[in-house]
RNA sequence: GGGCCUCUAGCUCAAUUGGCAGAGCACCGGGCUUUUAACCCGUUGGUUGUGGGUUCGAGUCCCACGGGGCCCA
C-alpha cells in the first residue's frame, strides 16, 4: 500500500507537481465556517469564498462528483469537487487518498441533502500520506499502538485530543492561580549530585566533563526551600519529576508535579490555598466544580473535610492508635495489613491507613498530622512531638497533594536526615540521603514556611475522567518496540 | 519481581476436534453528479510477535524469548 502511495508521489513529481509544497495560507477553520453558516437550507449558495485546509478523513467518489471530509484542529468540514467547477481537475481530486493533507478554496454551500460544504474551485495537495490511516469505523483501539503512535491516536480518537487540550488548559490554569496569588515561577535543576526532597529511587546518570555521578530529581522541594531562605517568599515550580519505579495505572517514571512554597504560611493556610486552586482549575477547565469520575459524581467545591490520619484510622478499625498502643503490629496483622518487624509505629500507622482507609475515600479529604518518622521534611506538630504538621489530600481513593508546615529547624532536620541515613544503611533504598548543602541553607535561617506538592497528572486524570496515567501523558514511558 | 490473559493483512476482527489462513474497511482497476462509515462489480495484500518442539499435518498443542494488558508485590 505504501508502494502505491510512493508511485503516486513519483507520478506527481514527474508531472511537475510537488507533493510536499510550502507556502499555502489557510484562511478559514472548519468550526468558524460552521458557526457562520449554522442553519442553511439544503441546496443553498452563500457566495462566501473560504480557504480551508486539513487532513482527508473520508473520501467518496461518484466519478464526476467527489466528496471529501477534511479535519482541522477545530473540527471537520466536507469538500465537494464537481466536474462543473473543476473540469478535468476532478479526476485529480478523486485520486487523493484518505490521510492526505490538502488545502482548498471555494464557495460555502450546502448540498441537496443539506450538508455544509466547500464547493472546491481550487485545491492543493499539501502533504501526501504514504501510510493508510486506521480504519474509519473502528478507528485505533489497540492501547499499545495508541500510546506508541500518539499522533495517530490524536488524528482518529477525538477523546485523546480532548484530553491533550484539557491538560494544556489545566497547566495554564494552575500557573494562573499561583501567579494571581503573587507566586513566582522558578526553574531548579533536573540534574543534581544528590536526589532529595522525597522518598524514592532516582535515575542515575553521569556527567563526563565533571567526572561525577548525577541523579535526575525526584522532587523540587529542597532547591525551592533554598529560594525561600534567599528571600523569594512565594515560589512555585511546575515541572517534570523522575522516579525509578514501576509503571501502573497511576505511576509513570516521569511525571509532572507542581510544588509551591510560601514564607509565613503553615499547613492550615496551604490547605485553604489547595482547595481554592483545585476548585478554580476545575472551573477553568470544566466550568463547574462537579466532576464525574468513573460514572460517579464528585464535588470539588471547598471547603474539604479535614481529619487526622490517626483519627480516620481509629474510626475505621474501632481502636485508638495514637499514642501508639502496645502491640500495634499485631493489630495491623489482625486487619490483614502486612508489616515488617523493623517498622516504626508511625510507618505501621501509615501502612494501615493506606490499606484500610485510602480506598474508602471518595469526596475530598485533607488527611492531617502524619507520624514524624514517615515525614522527614515536615515540621513537628505544635501540639504533639510525635506527629507532623502535614496533610495529604485524598480524592476518590488517590492522593492528589502533599503539604507541610516545613521543617525549618536545622538541628531537627539534621537529626531526621541522620535517622533516614540509618534506614538507608539498613537497606531502605528510598530513605532520604543527608543533604549538607540543604542543611547549610537552613542554618542561615528559613522563615516558617508552608509548602505544597500537587500531582498534576492525577489532577488531569480526575478532570478528564481518565483512569490510567498513560492516557493523560502524550508519550508515556514504554519498552522499546524491538 | 510473581500470576493470569493477549499478539492473525495498514486498521478492526474471524478461522469448528489439530485439517486449504478469511471478512469488512483501506489500497488497486471498473461503474456512478448529492454522498455522510456512500453504494455496486472485480483484484491485490500474510514469515499468524520471534525461535524451537510434538505431529502425516500447528494460527490452534508444548517450551523459551519479546511486546502489550489486568491483578498482586
Amino acid at each position: 500500500m505504501t508502494a502505491n502511495r510512493l508511485e503516486k508521489v513519483e507520478h506527481l513529481r514527474a508531472g511537475g507537481r510537488e507533493p510536499y509544497p510550502v507556502g499555502f495560507q489557510r484562511a478559514d477553520l472548519a468550526a468558524d465556517v460552521r458557526s457562520r453558516h449554522a442553519d442553511l437550507e439544503p441546496g443553498a449558495a452563500t457566495g462566501e469564498q473560504v480557504t480551508v485546509a486539513g487532513r482527508i478523513m473520508l473520501h467518496r467518489s461518484f466519478g464526476k462528483l467527489v466528496f471529501a471530509t477534511i479535519q482541522d484542529p477545530t473540527g471537520r468540514i466536507q469538500l465537494m469537487a464537481t466536474r462543473d467547477e473543476l473540469g478535468d481537475g476532478v479526476a485529480e481530486f478523486e485520486d487523493l487518498d484518505v490521510g492526505d493533507t490538502i488545502g482548498a478554496a471555494g464557495e460555502v454551500v450546502t448540498t441537496r441533502k443539506g450538508e455544509l460544504s466547500v464547493k472546491v474551485s481550487e485545491f492543493t495537495l499539501l502533504a501526501k500520506g504514504l501510510r493508510p490511516l486506521p480504519e474509519k469505523w473502528h478507528g485505533l483501539t489497540d492501547i499499545e499502538t495508541r500510546s506508541r503512535r500518539r499522533y495517530l491516536d490524536l488524528i482518529v480518537n477525538e477523546d485523546s485530543m480532548r484530553v491533550a487540550r484539557a491538560r494544556a488548559r489545566i497547566l495554564s490554569a494552575l500557573r494562573h492561580e499561583f501567579e494571581a496569588r503573587g507566586y513566582v515561577e522558578v526553574e531548579t535543576p533536573v540534574l543534581a549530585t544528590q536526589a532529595g526532597g522525597a522518598l524514592a529511587k532516582p535515575f542515575e546518570t553521569h556527567h563526563n566533563a565533571l567526572g561525577v555521578d548525577m541523579y535526575m530529581r525526584i522532587a523540587t522541594e529542597l532547591p525551592l526551600k533554598m529560594l525561600i531562605v534567599g528571600g523569594m517568599d512565594k515560589v512555585f515550580e511546575l515541572g517534570r519529576i523522575f522516579r525509578n519505579e514501576g509503571i501502573d495505572a497511576t505511576h509513570n517514571p516521569e511525571f509532572t508535579m507542581l510544588e509551591s512554597y510560601e514564607a509565613f504560611a503553615d499547613y492550615h493556610s496551604i490547605a485553604e490555598l489547595t482547595e481554592e486552586v483545585i476548585a478554580a482549575v476545575a472551573m477553568a477547565v470544566l466550568g463547574e466544580t462537579t466532576v464525574t469520575y468513573g460514572g460517579r459524581d464528585l464535588d470539588l467545591a471547598p471547603p474539604y473535610r479535614r481529619a487526622r490520619m490517626v483519627d480516620l484510622l481509629a474510626e475505621r478499625i474501632g481502636i485508638e492508635v495514637w499514642p501508639p498502643p502496645d502491640g500495634l503490629a499485631s493489630i495491623a496483622a489482625e486487619h490483614g495489613v502486612e508489616v515488617n518487624s523493623a517498622w516504626s509505629d508511625g510507618k505501621i500507622i501509615e501502612a494501615m491507613f493506606e490499606e484500610l482507609v485510602e480506598p474508602t475515600i471518595w469526596d475530598p479529604v485533607f488527611v492531617l498530622d502524619h507520624p514524624v518518622d514517615v515525614s522527614p521534611l515536615a515540621r513537628r506538630h505544635r501540639d504533639d512531638d510525635g506527629l507532623t504538621e502535614r496533610f495529604e489530600l485524598f480524592i476518590a481513593g488517590s492522593e492528589y497533594a502533599n503539604a507541610y508546615s516545613e521543617l525549618n529547624d536545622p538541628i531537627d532536620q539534621r537529626a531526621r536526615f541522620t535517622s533516614q541515613a540509618a534506614a538507608r544503611a539498613a537497606g531502605d533504598e528510598e530513605a532520604h540521603m543527608v543533604d549538607e548543602a540543604f542543611l547549610r541553607a537552613l542554618e542561615y535561617g528559613m522563615p516558617p514556611t508552608g509548602g505544597l506538592g500537587i500531582g498534576v497528572d492525577r489532577l488531569v486524570m480526575l478532570l478528564t475522567d481518565q483512569h490510567h496515567i498513560r492516557d493523560v501523558i502524550l508519550f508515556p514511558t514504554m519498552r522499546p518496540e524491538d
